[in-house]
DNA sequence: CTTGACACCGTACCTTGGTACGGTCAGTAG
DNA sequence: CTACTGACCGTACCAAGGTACGGTGTCAAG
Protein backbone atom coordinates (compact mmCIF):
# COMPACT_ATOMS: atom_id res chain seq x y z
CA UNK A 1 0.00 0.00 0.00
CA UNK A 2 2.49 2.50 -1.32
CA UNK A 3 0.95 5.97 -0.01
CA UNK A 4 2.99 8.21 -2.31
CA UNK A 5 3.62 11.81 -2.56
CA UNK A 6 2.51 12.98 -6.24
CA UNK A 7 6.43 13.70 -7.04
CA UNK A 8 6.97 9.87 -6.46
CA UNK A 9 3.45 8.90 -8.35
CA UNK A 10 4.68 10.67 -11.04
CA UNK A 11 8.92 9.53 -11.22
CA UNK A 12 7.37 5.89 -11.21
CA UNK A 13 4.70 6.51 -13.82
CA UNK A 14 7.28 8.48 -15.98
CA UNK A 15 5.47 11.76 -16.33
CA UNK A 16 6.01 15.37 -14.61
CA UNK A 17 4.09 15.86 -11.17
CA UNK A 18 2.19 19.01 -13.39
CA UNK A 19 1.08 16.20 -16.09
CA UNK A 20 -0.87 14.32 -13.23
CA UNK A 21 -1.91 17.56 -11.99
CA UNK A 22 -3.42 18.26 -15.57
CA UNK A 23 -4.95 14.79 -16.04
CA UNK A 24 -6.52 15.66 -12.43
CA UNK A 25 -8.07 19.02 -13.97
CA UNK A 26 -9.32 17.16 -16.64
CA UNK A 27 -11.14 14.51 -14.63
CA UNK A 28 -8.72 11.51 -16.15
CA UNK A 29 -7.56 10.61 -12.64
CA UNK A 30 -9.01 10.99 -9.25
CA UNK A 31 -7.40 13.03 -7.25
CA UNK A 32 -6.76 11.81 -3.46
CA UNK A 33 -8.50 14.01 -0.82
CA UNK A 34 -5.54 15.62 1.71
CA UNK A 35 -5.56 14.19 4.64
CA UNK A 36 -7.26 15.82 7.66
CA UNK A 37 -4.18 16.29 9.46
CA UNK A 38 -3.42 18.56 6.76
CA UNK A 39 -0.13 17.82 5.15
CA UNK A 40 0.50 16.27 1.47
CA UNK A 41 -1.92 14.38 -0.96
CA UNK A 42 -1.23 10.30 -0.49
CA UNK A 43 -1.72 8.87 -4.07
CA UNK A 44 -2.53 5.46 -4.05
CA UNK A 45 -0.48 2.25 -6.38
CA UNK A 46 -3.55 2.59 -8.78
CA UNK A 47 -2.19 6.40 -9.88
CA UNK A 48 0.52 5.13 -11.46
CA UNK A 49 -1.48 2.18 -12.99
CA UNK A 50 -4.13 4.96 -14.50
CA UNK A 51 -1.45 7.26 -15.86
CA UNK A 52 0.17 4.28 -17.51
CA UNK A 53 -2.96 3.52 -19.27
CA UNK A 54 -3.26 7.08 -20.66
CA UNK A 55 0.33 6.51 -21.90
CA UNK A 56 -0.51 3.56 -23.35
CA UNK A 57 -3.45 4.69 -25.01
CA UNK A 58 -2.17 7.49 -26.09
CA UNK A 59 0.45 5.90 -27.93
CA UNK A 60 -2.53 4.10 -30.02
CA UNK A 61 -3.69 7.86 -30.69
CA UNK A 62 -6.25 8.33 -28.67
CA UNK A 63 -7.02 11.76 -27.26
CA UNK A 64 -7.45 12.49 -23.96
CA UNK A 65 -11.18 12.77 -24.09
CA UNK A 66 -11.59 9.64 -25.83
CA UNK A 67 -9.29 8.12 -22.66
CA UNK A 68 -11.63 9.39 -20.40
CA UNK A 69 -14.81 7.99 -22.14
CA UNK A 70 -12.67 4.95 -21.65
CA UNK A 71 -11.74 5.07 -18.46
CA UNK A 72 -16.08 6.16 -17.45
CA UNK A 73 -16.59 2.65 -19.27
CA UNK A 74 -14.61 1.22 -17.18
CA UNK A 75 -16.53 1.84 -13.91
CA UNK A 76 -19.79 1.43 -15.35
CA UNK A 77 -21.68 -1.69 -14.66
CA UNK A 78 -23.36 -2.71 -17.78
CA UNK A 79 -19.98 -2.56 -19.60
CA UNK A 80 -18.61 -5.57 -21.72
CA UNK A 81 -15.84 -6.78 -23.87
CA UNK A 82 -17.78 -5.26 -27.18
CA UNK A 83 -17.85 -1.81 -25.85
CA UNK A 84 -14.32 -1.96 -25.79
CA UNK A 85 -13.49 -3.66 -28.86
CA UNK A 86 -16.11 -0.86 -30.39
CA UNK A 87 -13.71 1.65 -29.39
CA UNK A 88 -11.23 0.32 -30.74
CA UNK A 89 -12.51 -0.69 -33.94
CA UNK A 90 -13.35 3.02 -34.52
CA UNK A 91 -10.39 4.16 -33.76
CA UNK A 92 -8.92 2.26 -36.29
CA UNK A 93 -11.10 3.42 -39.11
CA UNK A 94 -9.89 7.05 -37.66
CA UNK A 95 -6.51 6.10 -38.22
CA UNK A 96 -7.00 4.59 -41.56
CA UNK A 97 -8.65 7.74 -42.56
CA UNK A 98 -5.64 9.62 -41.48
CA UNK A 99 -3.17 7.29 -43.30
CA UNK A 100 -5.60 7.78 -46.55
CA UNK A 101 -5.44 11.23 -46.20
CA UNK A 102 -1.40 11.54 -45.70
CA UNK A 103 -1.48 9.20 -48.71
CA UNK A 104 -3.24 11.06 -50.75
CA UNK A 105 -0.69 14.33 -50.03
CA UNK A 106 1.82 11.88 -50.59
CA UNK A 107 0.31 10.95 -54.05
CA UNK A 108 0.54 14.87 -54.44
CA UNK A 109 3.68 15.61 -53.60
CA UNK A 110 5.65 12.75 -55.67
CA UNK A 111 3.72 13.80 -59.02
CA UNK A 112 5.04 17.29 -58.51
CA UNK A 113 8.67 16.12 -57.54
CA UNK A 114 8.42 13.45 -60.69
CA UNK A 115 7.20 16.66 -62.98
CA UNK A 116 9.50 18.89 -61.21
CA UNK A 117 13.37 19.69 -63.91
CA UNK A 118 15.52 20.17 -59.99
CA UNK A 119 17.14 22.53 -61.61
CA UNK A 120 17.24 26.16 -63.17
CA UNK A 121 15.27 29.29 -63.39
CA UNK A 122 11.96 29.43 -61.09
CA UNK A 123 9.76 29.98 -63.46
CA UNK A 124 10.49 26.92 -65.11
CA UNK A 125 9.62 25.19 -61.52
CA UNK A 126 6.16 23.14 -61.51
CA UNK A 127 6.14 22.82 -58.11
CA UNK A 128 5.55 26.63 -58.22
CA UNK A 129 3.16 26.24 -60.86
CA UNK A 130 0.88 23.84 -59.40
CA UNK A 131 0.58 26.09 -56.20
CA UNK A 132 0.28 29.12 -58.15
CA UNK A 133 -2.60 27.79 -60.54
CA UNK A 134 -4.74 25.22 -59.28
CA UNK A 135 -3.31 21.80 -61.33
CA UNK A 136 -5.59 19.57 -59.70
CA UNK A 137 -2.77 18.59 -57.38
CA UNK A 138 -4.81 15.34 -56.11
CA UNK A 139 -5.54 16.82 -52.88
CA UNK A 140 -8.92 16.86 -50.85
CA UNK A 141 -11.41 19.04 -53.29
CA UNK A 142 -11.21 22.95 -52.66
CA UNK A 143 -13.88 23.78 -50.48
CA UNK A 144 -15.15 26.78 -51.15
CA UNK A 145 -16.52 28.01 -48.11
CA UNK A 146 -19.51 25.34 -48.04
CA UNK A 147 -22.04 24.34 -50.26
CA UNK A 148 -21.86 25.58 -54.17
CA UNK A 149 -19.74 28.64 -53.95
CA UNK A 150 -17.07 28.58 -57.09
CA UNK A 151 -14.57 30.91 -59.18
CA UNK A 152 -15.87 31.30 -62.95
CA UNK A 153 -13.57 32.18 -65.26
CA UNK A 154 -14.37 34.67 -68.10
CA UNK A 155 -12.60 36.45 -71.49
CA UNK A 156 -14.13 39.94 -72.05
CA UNK A 157 -13.07 41.81 -75.07
CA UNK A 158 -14.07 45.04 -75.75
CA UNK A 159 -12.47 46.64 -72.58
CA UNK A 160 -10.34 49.41 -72.86
CA UNK A 161 -9.66 51.27 -70.00
CA UNK A 162 -10.34 50.96 -66.02
CA UNK A 163 -13.67 52.87 -66.64
CA UNK A 164 -14.78 49.66 -68.52
CA UNK A 165 -13.42 47.22 -66.62
CA UNK A 166 -15.46 48.99 -63.30
CA UNK A 167 -18.88 49.03 -66.12
CA UNK A 168 -18.33 45.23 -66.05
CA UNK A 169 -17.51 44.31 -62.44
CA UNK A 170 -20.47 46.51 -61.37
CA UNK A 171 -22.84 44.90 -64.17
CA UNK A 172 -21.57 41.48 -62.75
CA UNK A 173 -21.75 42.34 -59.15
CA UNK A 174 -25.55 43.14 -60.04
CA UNK A 175 -26.04 39.56 -61.23
CA UNK A 176 -27.86 37.35 -58.33
CA UNK A 177 -25.47 34.50 -56.74
CA UNK A 178 -22.40 36.61 -57.80
CA UNK A 179 -20.41 37.09 -54.48
CA UNK A 180 -18.12 38.88 -55.70
CA UNK A 181 -15.10 39.80 -59.00
CA UNK A 182 -12.65 41.16 -59.96
CA UNK A 183 -12.34 42.23 -64.02
CA UNK A 184 -8.97 43.55 -65.40
CA UNK A 185 -9.02 45.21 -69.01
CA UNK A 186 -5.70 44.94 -69.15
CA UNK A 187 -5.84 40.68 -69.47
CA UNK A 188 -9.58 41.11 -70.90
CA UNK A 189 -10.72 38.10 -67.89
CA UNK A 190 -12.77 38.29 -65.33
CA UNK A 191 -12.87 36.30 -62.26
CA UNK A 192 -16.75 35.65 -60.87
CA UNK A 193 -17.15 34.71 -56.95
CA UNK A 194 -20.68 32.51 -57.46
CA UNK A 195 -23.12 30.25 -55.82
CA UNK A 196 -23.74 27.53 -58.39
CA UNK A 197 -26.77 27.38 -57.47
CA UNK A 198 -27.80 30.62 -58.69
CA UNK A 199 -26.62 31.45 -61.67
CA UNK A 200 -24.54 29.40 -64.59
CA UNK A 201 -21.44 31.16 -66.03
CA UNK A 202 -23.03 31.23 -69.69
CA UNK A 203 -25.85 33.50 -67.65
CA UNK A 204 -22.94 35.59 -66.94
CA UNK A 205 -21.36 35.85 -70.10
CA UNK A 206 -24.75 36.89 -71.94
CA UNK A 207 -25.58 39.78 -69.05
CA UNK A 208 -21.58 40.99 -69.77
CA UNK A 209 -22.58 40.71 -74.14
CA UNK A 210 -25.62 42.47 -73.67
CA UNK A 211 -23.55 45.23 -71.73
CA UNK A 212 -21.97 45.87 -75.35
CA UNK A 213 -18.82 43.68 -74.66
CA UNK A 214 -17.74 40.03 -76.15
CA UNK A 215 -17.62 37.44 -73.65
CA UNK A 216 -17.28 33.54 -73.60
CA UNK A 217 -16.80 31.44 -70.77
CA UNK A 218 -12.88 29.78 -70.15
CA UNK A 219 -13.54 27.81 -66.95
CA UNK A 220 -16.74 27.28 -64.47
CA UNK A 221 -14.36 25.69 -62.57
CA UNK A 222 -15.95 22.57 -60.23
CA UNK B 1 -6.96 46.09 -61.90
CA UNK B 2 -9.94 45.14 -60.25
CA UNK B 3 -9.00 46.64 -56.61
CA UNK B 4 -11.11 44.86 -53.98
CA UNK B 5 -12.07 45.72 -50.71
CA UNK B 6 -10.69 42.71 -47.88
CA UNK B 7 -14.18 41.32 -48.33
CA UNK B 8 -14.47 40.41 -51.75
CA UNK B 9 -10.94 38.75 -51.75
CA UNK B 10 -12.33 36.91 -49.04
CA UNK B 11 -14.94 35.63 -51.42
CA UNK B 12 -12.85 35.45 -54.46
CA UNK B 13 -9.71 33.24 -52.61
CA UNK B 14 -12.87 30.97 -50.57
CA UNK B 15 -12.16 32.54 -47.10
CA UNK B 16 -13.32 34.48 -44.55
CA UNK B 17 -11.87 38.02 -44.17
CA UNK B 18 -11.06 37.01 -40.61
CA UNK B 19 -8.31 34.47 -42.39
CA UNK B 20 -6.66 37.16 -44.62
CA UNK B 21 -5.76 39.23 -41.66
CA UNK B 22 -4.56 36.88 -40.15
CA UNK B 23 -2.43 35.82 -42.99
CA UNK B 24 -1.67 39.47 -43.13
CA UNK B 25 -0.25 39.56 -39.00
CA UNK B 26 1.65 36.42 -39.87
CA UNK B 27 3.26 38.20 -42.77
CA UNK B 28 2.32 35.89 -45.29
CA UNK B 29 0.48 37.77 -47.37
CA UNK B 30 1.42 42.29 -47.71
CA UNK B 31 -1.36 44.41 -46.12
CA UNK B 32 -2.17 47.40 -48.53
CA UNK B 33 -1.90 50.41 -47.63
CA UNK B 34 -5.05 51.96 -46.59
CA UNK B 35 -5.76 55.11 -49.44
CA UNK B 36 -4.02 58.63 -48.61
CA UNK B 37 -7.62 59.73 -49.50
CA UNK B 38 -8.55 57.44 -46.25
CA UNK B 39 -11.39 54.71 -46.61
CA UNK B 40 -10.91 51.23 -47.17
CA UNK B 41 -8.19 49.35 -48.62
CA UNK B 42 -7.71 47.98 -51.79
CA UNK B 43 -7.08 44.58 -52.15
CA UNK B 44 -5.19 43.72 -55.80
CA UNK B 45 -5.67 40.39 -57.72
CA UNK B 46 -2.18 39.55 -56.05
CA UNK B 47 -3.81 38.75 -53.02
CA UNK B 48 -5.94 36.25 -54.19
CA UNK B 49 -3.85 34.27 -55.88
CA UNK B 50 -1.28 34.27 -53.08
CA UNK B 51 -4.22 33.09 -50.81
CA UNK B 52 -4.75 30.38 -52.85
CA UNK B 53 -0.89 29.58 -52.77
CA UNK B 54 -1.12 29.29 -49.46
CA UNK B 55 -4.13 27.22 -49.46
CA UNK B 56 -3.00 24.77 -52.13
CA UNK B 57 0.16 24.49 -50.07
CA UNK B 58 -1.76 23.53 -47.19
CA UNK B 59 -3.04 20.87 -48.98
CA UNK B 60 0.04 19.76 -49.42
CA UNK B 61 0.89 19.67 -45.82
CA UNK B 62 3.12 22.60 -45.53
CA UNK B 63 2.11 24.45 -41.78
CA UNK B 64 2.00 28.30 -42.43
CA UNK B 65 5.30 28.76 -41.38
CA UNK B 66 6.80 26.43 -43.59
CA UNK B 67 4.43 28.56 -46.48
CA UNK B 68 6.36 31.55 -45.69
CA UNK B 69 9.43 30.42 -46.25
CA UNK B 70 8.10 29.48 -49.50
CA UNK B 71 6.62 32.88 -50.16
CA UNK B 72 10.02 34.22 -48.91
CA UNK B 73 11.83 32.18 -51.66
CA UNK B 74 9.75 33.67 -54.14
CA UNK B 75 10.75 36.38 -53.74
CA UNK B 76 14.78 36.11 -52.97
CA UNK B 77 16.87 36.68 -55.86
CA UNK B 78 19.34 33.61 -56.00
CA UNK B 79 16.28 31.40 -55.92
CA UNK B 80 16.25 28.33 -58.44
CA UNK B 81 13.86 25.34 -58.99
CA UNK B 82 16.29 22.95 -57.03
CA UNK B 83 15.41 25.37 -53.94
CA UNK B 84 11.62 24.56 -54.34
CA UNK B 85 12.14 20.87 -54.93
CA UNK B 86 14.33 20.21 -51.97
CA UNK B 87 11.68 21.76 -49.80
CA UNK B 88 9.36 19.58 -51.17
CA UNK B 89 11.43 16.44 -50.48
CA UNK B 90 12.08 17.24 -47.33
CA UNK B 91 8.17 17.33 -47.10
CA UNK B 92 7.53 14.34 -49.06
CA UNK B 93 9.86 13.01 -46.27
CA UNK B 94 8.08 13.97 -42.91
CA UNK B 95 4.62 13.08 -44.77
CA UNK B 96 6.10 9.54 -44.65
CA UNK B 97 7.33 9.52 -41.46
CA UNK B 98 3.68 10.31 -40.77
CA UNK B 99 2.05 7.44 -42.82
CA UNK B 100 4.90 5.14 -40.87
CA UNK B 101 3.68 6.27 -37.44
CA UNK B 102 0.66 6.12 -38.26
CA UNK B 103 0.64 2.37 -39.99
CA UNK B 104 2.63 1.27 -36.09
CA UNK B 105 -0.15 2.93 -34.43
CA UNK B 106 -2.85 0.55 -37.15
CA UNK B 107 -0.95 -2.25 -36.63
CA UNK B 108 -1.15 -2.24 -32.75
CA UNK B 109 -4.51 -1.74 -33.20
CA UNK B 110 -5.39 -4.50 -35.75
CA UNK B 111 -3.23 -6.97 -33.09
CA UNK B 112 -5.75 -6.21 -30.39
CA UNK B 113 -8.83 -6.48 -31.98
CA UNK B 114 -7.25 -9.69 -33.41
CA UNK B 115 -7.31 -11.42 -30.08
CA UNK B 116 -10.15 -9.84 -28.83
CA UNK B 117 -13.27 -12.10 -28.08
CA UNK B 118 -15.32 -8.83 -28.42
CA UNK B 119 -18.02 -10.01 -25.76
CA UNK B 120 -18.26 -11.12 -22.77
CA UNK B 121 -16.85 -9.90 -19.33
CA UNK B 122 -14.68 -6.50 -19.07
CA UNK B 123 -12.04 -9.20 -17.17
CA UNK B 124 -11.60 -10.97 -20.24
CA UNK B 125 -11.30 -7.79 -22.43
CA UNK B 126 -7.47 -8.33 -24.07
CA UNK B 127 -8.07 -4.84 -25.14
CA UNK B 128 -7.96 -3.35 -21.78
CA UNK B 129 -5.58 -5.54 -20.68
CA UNK B 130 -3.29 -4.73 -22.67
CA UNK B 131 -3.52 -0.70 -21.98
CA UNK B 132 -3.57 -2.05 -18.07
CA UNK B 133 -0.31 -3.62 -18.61
CA UNK B 134 2.19 -2.92 -20.99
CA UNK B 135 1.69 -5.80 -22.94
CA UNK B 136 4.66 -4.30 -25.89
CA UNK B 137 2.12 -3.00 -27.86
CA UNK B 138 3.97 -2.58 -31.17
CA UNK B 139 4.11 1.26 -30.44
CA UNK B 140 6.71 3.86 -29.98
CA UNK B 141 8.71 3.17 -27.25
CA UNK B 142 7.90 4.16 -23.81
CA UNK B 143 9.82 7.33 -23.05
CA UNK B 144 10.92 7.53 -19.74
CA UNK B 145 10.81 11.08 -19.12
CA UNK B 146 14.79 11.26 -21.43
CA UNK B 147 17.66 9.25 -21.02
CA UNK B 148 17.30 6.17 -18.59
CA UNK B 149 14.77 6.38 -16.82
CA UNK B 150 13.42 2.87 -15.90
CA UNK B 151 10.95 0.78 -14.07
CA UNK B 152 12.56 -2.20 -12.13
CA UNK B 153 9.73 -4.38 -10.64
CA UNK B 154 11.09 -7.10 -7.84
CA UNK B 155 9.00 -9.46 -5.91
CA UNK B 156 9.98 -9.17 -2.55
CA UNK B 157 9.10 -12.27 0.67
CA UNK B 158 8.91 -11.62 4.54
CA UNK B 159 7.58 -8.22 4.41
CA UNK B 160 4.05 -8.81 6.96
CA UNK B 161 2.89 -5.12 7.67
CA UNK B 162 2.54 -1.58 6.34
CA UNK B 163 5.50 -0.85 8.86
CA UNK B 164 8.01 -3.72 6.80
CA UNK B 165 7.29 -2.31 3.23
CA UNK B 166 7.70 1.21 4.30
CA UNK B 167 11.17 0.02 5.81
CA UNK B 168 12.10 -1.27 2.29
CA UNK B 169 10.55 1.76 0.46
CA UNK B 170 13.00 3.48 2.78
CA UNK B 171 15.64 1.59 1.96
CA UNK B 172 14.96 1.23 -1.44
CA UNK B 173 15.05 5.06 -2.15
CA UNK B 174 18.36 5.23 -0.16
CA UNK B 175 20.35 3.65 -3.15
CA UNK B 176 21.84 5.61 -5.97
CA UNK B 177 19.88 6.18 -9.20
CA UNK B 178 16.92 5.48 -7.58
CA UNK B 179 14.19 8.29 -8.35
CA UNK B 180 11.10 6.72 -6.50
CA UNK B 181 9.52 3.74 -5.72
CA UNK B 182 6.29 1.73 -4.61
CA UNK B 183 6.05 -1.36 -2.11
CA UNK B 184 3.31 -2.96 -1.05
CA UNK B 185 3.15 -6.22 1.77
CA UNK B 186 0.46 -7.05 0.30
CA UNK B 187 1.66 -8.51 -2.91
CA UNK B 188 4.83 -8.47 -2.09
CA UNK B 189 6.08 -6.43 -5.00
CA UNK B 190 7.96 -3.30 -5.38
CA UNK B 191 8.12 -1.15 -8.34
CA UNK B 192 11.13 1.10 -8.73
CA UNK B 193 11.88 4.33 -10.79
CA UNK B 194 15.71 3.78 -11.70
CA UNK B 195 18.43 5.89 -13.79
CA UNK B 196 19.48 2.25 -15.25
CA UNK B 197 22.67 4.05 -15.61
CA UNK B 198 24.02 4.30 -12.07
CA UNK B 199 21.96 1.07 -11.06
CA UNK B 200 20.92 -2.39 -11.62
CA UNK B 201 18.18 -4.18 -11.19
CA UNK B 202 20.08 -7.05 -9.02
CA UNK B 203 22.03 -4.69 -6.92
CA UNK B 204 18.69 -3.74 -5.77
CA UNK B 205 17.82 -7.15 -4.55
CA UNK B 206 20.90 -7.40 -2.92
CA UNK B 207 20.02 -4.66 -1.05
CA UNK B 208 16.69 -5.61 0.32
CA UNK B 209 17.84 -9.33 0.87
CA UNK B 210 20.91 -7.61 3.06
CA UNK B 211 18.13 -6.21 5.26
CA UNK B 212 16.55 -9.14 5.63
CA UNK B 213 14.08 -9.91 3.48
CA UNK B 214 13.67 -12.23 0.06
CA UNK B 215 14.12 -10.39 -3.26
CA UNK B 216 14.09 -11.68 -6.87
CA UNK B 217 13.94 -8.89 -10.04
CA UNK B 218 11.37 -9.42 -11.87
CA UNK B 219 11.47 -7.43 -14.78
CA UNK B 220 14.45 -4.87 -15.71
CA UNK B 221 11.52 -3.53 -18.21
CA UNK B 222 13.09 -1.11 -20.63
C1' DC C 1 -30.13 61.75 -44.44
C1' DT C 2 -30.69 57.72 -42.45
C1' DT C 3 -29.97 52.98 -42.21
C1' DG C 4 -27.72 48.85 -42.97
C1' DA C 5 -23.80 46.56 -44.47
C1' DC C 6 -19.25 46.27 -44.40
C1' DA C 7 -14.20 47.76 -43.18
C1' DC C 8 -10.93 48.47 -39.54
C1' DC C 9 -8.53 47.27 -35.39
C1' DG C 10 -7.17 45.25 -31.18
C1' DT C 11 -7.95 41.79 -28.38
C1' DA C 12 -9.87 37.62 -26.63
C1' DC C 13 -11.11 32.95 -27.39
C1' DC C 14 -11.05 28.07 -29.31
C1' DT C 15 -8.74 23.15 -29.35
C1' DT C 16 -5.05 19.70 -27.70
C1' DG C 17 -1.63 18.29 -24.53
C1' DG C 18 0.76 19.79 -21.71
C1' DT C 19 4.74 23.22 -19.39
C1' DA C 20 6.11 27.06 -16.49
C1' DC C 21 5.83 30.51 -12.84
C1' DG C 22 5.22 32.57 -8.46
C1' DG C 23 3.89 32.54 -3.88
C1' DT C 24 2.94 29.88 0.18
C1' DC C 25 3.03 25.89 3.19
C1' DA C 26 4.76 21.10 4.75
C1' DG C 27 8.16 17.91 5.80
C1' DT C 28 12.85 16.47 6.60
C1' DA C 29 17.98 16.36 7.07
C1' DG C 30 21.73 18.15 9.35
C1' DC D 1 16.38 25.41 14.55
C1' DT D 2 17.22 26.46 10.19
C1' DA D 3 17.59 25.71 5.51
C1' DC D 4 16.32 23.20 1.61
C1' DT D 5 13.42 20.45 -1.08
C1' DG D 6 9.13 19.53 -2.68
C1' DA D 7 3.82 19.89 -2.34
C1' DC D 8 0.03 22.90 -3.34
C1' DC D 9 -2.60 26.06 -6.10
C1' DG D 10 -4.05 29.31 -9.44
C1' DT D 11 -2.89 31.23 -13.36
C1' DA D 12 -0.39 32.19 -17.54
C1' DC D 13 1.89 30.46 -21.57
C1' DC D 14 3.43 27.42 -25.71
C1' DA D 15 2.30 25.75 -30.75
C1' DA D 16 -1.14 25.92 -34.87
C1' DG D 17 -4.59 27.77 -37.36
C1' DG D 18 -7.72 30.19 -37.15
C1' DT D 19 -12.66 32.36 -35.23
C1' DA D 20 -15.26 35.78 -32.71
C1' DC D 21 -16.33 40.14 -30.52
C1' DG D 22 -16.86 44.92 -29.61
C1' DG D 23 -16.40 49.57 -30.77
C1' DT D 24 -15.88 52.80 -34.34
C1' DG D 25 -15.31 54.54 -39.13
C1' DT D 26 -17.01 54.36 -44.25
C1' DC D 27 -19.78 53.76 -47.91
C1' DA D 28 -23.72 53.42 -50.79
C1' DA D 29 -28.59 52.70 -51.71
C1' DG D 30 -33.08 54.22 -50.93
Amino acid sequence: MGGMTIGRAAQASGVGVETIRFYERRGLIEQPPRPETGGYRCYPDDTVQQVQFIRRAQKLDFSLREIAELLALLTTPGTDAGDMRRRATAKLQDVDQKIERLQRIRKGLVELLDSCPGAGPLRCCSILDALEHDEALGGETTNRQENGMQTVKLTIGGMHCDGCSEIVRHLLEQQPGVKGCTVSHESGEARVAVDAAQVSAERLAKAVRDAGYTASVVSAAE
